[in-house]
DNA sequence: GTCTTTATCTCGCAT
DNA sequence: ATGCGAGGTAAAGAC
């Protein structure tokens, strides 16, 4: 771990900061009054502010406005960050190619700047993801319907990637589409593009939609192309087979 | 603009600079050894390793490790940061409703602090947007189709909203779904689900989906249904009417 | 590389 | 508030 903190560098100083910043690797805060460009997938500009830069050693390039989650500019890893003095002032500017773009900032008054040479070996554990919900699930058949039994996960077709390829006690097919989050109109699209091609060669097939939960929009979409829809909101891992599962089909 | 900057504050400094910048107002900045802890909706475990934290004063709070342009773990706007001292650690927690959500940031050592106070009225302006793409279209319908009229923009159905529905030269009506980028299966799904609804009580219609670009699969999934790509990769709104469309119709 | 899908998606806009 | 669709979506996984 290395710091350092520098408050109101000039120009000359700043980009001596940046680039030692960029050839050891470290990450750098900027709090500067800038102006920023973008040129690339679309074109943009914001006028002058305070706010936050961030680059990072992969190229990965942030610029942070008072408020918002997302950043109002920025570039993803991939590329690399560079600094210069440019007629008078500090310029940070990230660049990537494929696509090809870059973000300028001109920076008129540094406040303050932070080099961080940071070691971070974490990687980031998550549970209660839309993957665990298909292993319970897959280990679970029984919470979508009695007698269901999966034939196959994440089955190719030749218009995408089906869920769960089913079938049910009477030995009808059954194409299962599975999400975490309350059900959208572009999931019922999904499984109805699914089921369709199905329905080609197939007279007999049901398709299910799974999800804690549906607008009545969506409802009303399954129900008149005759989809079904399965509530099913809790799956925690832990309470393998014991789980009551809510199920509201219709 | 008020900055300050601290290097290694003690848990207790730490707390009193934190709490200042949430007070004001301001956007801070910290540079440390910690661990984080996710509850909402999903739950997630960091582990100990150094990153930067931005706490913003809308409650926005992001947790970023020295790659990616995505924080490991973050905090949307609307709700607020706290910091504390607990079992002789400073805590930065985060916290909002609606949903409930926490995180946690458990700082071991802290190495750097910035408090910056700064002032944004800049709003970013962009160009080469779908919305732009829209007035292109509403006002040349020729680079679509010579002869195409453009009856309604944004037109509101029971299933969604249509981009624009049009009459062809032979007055069949039409139905355009407008794409910036690439197209992908999503997109040929929202528009076969505009279509079916007209099929519901009309018997021509002809579905269309303008985008630069699409992919074998999605052109497949288009023609084995009936309808159509056109591609249309430049929608410059200053080459006004002299702008030469590509047209890749099939 | 390209293609497909997910996401603690976020965000804006409309009802 | 909820619902719906766009996004400079980014990132992951498969091929």
């Amino acid at each position: 771990m290395v710091l350092e903190q520098l408050e109101s560098p000039d120009p000359d100083a700043f980009v001596e900061a940046a680039k030692t910043a960029f050839r050891n690797g470290a990450m750098l805060t900027v709090e500067a009054e800038c102006e920023v460009e973008y040129e690339g997938r679309t074109s943009g500009y914001l006028g002058p502010g305070e706010r936050i830069l961030v680059a990072k050693p992969d190229g990965t390039f942030l610029v942070h406005q008072p408020t918002g989650h997302k950043p109002v500019n920025w570039m993803p890893g991939g590329g690399s960050v560079s600094a210069r003095v440019s007629e008078g002032e500090a310029v940070l500017l990230a660049r990537r190619s494929n696509p090809t773009e870059r973000v300028e900032a001109r920076i008129h008054e540094c406040y303050g700047l932070t080099r961080f040479d940071a070691t971070d070996g974490a990687t980031y554990e998550e549970s209660g993801t839309e993957a665990e919900m298909h292993e319970y699930i897959a280990e679970n058949p029984d919470v979508l319907e009695e007698g269901l039994r999966i034939v196959e996960h994440e089955r190719e077709t030749k218009y995408g990637f089906i869920d769960f390829y089913a079938v049910d006690g009477d030995g009808t097919p059954v194409v299962v589409e599975v999400k975490r989050i309350q059900a959208t109109l572009n999931h019922f699209d999904q499984l109805q593009r699914y089921v369709s091609l199905y329905e080609e060669t197939n007279d007999d097939v049901r398709g299910m939609l799974v999800a804690p939960s549906a607008s009545e929009r969506v409802k009303r979409a399954l129900r008149d192309n005759g989809l079904e829809f399965v509530g099913l909101s809790e799956f925690g891992l832990d309470a393998k087979g014991s789980t009551e599962a809510k199920l509201t089909d219709f």
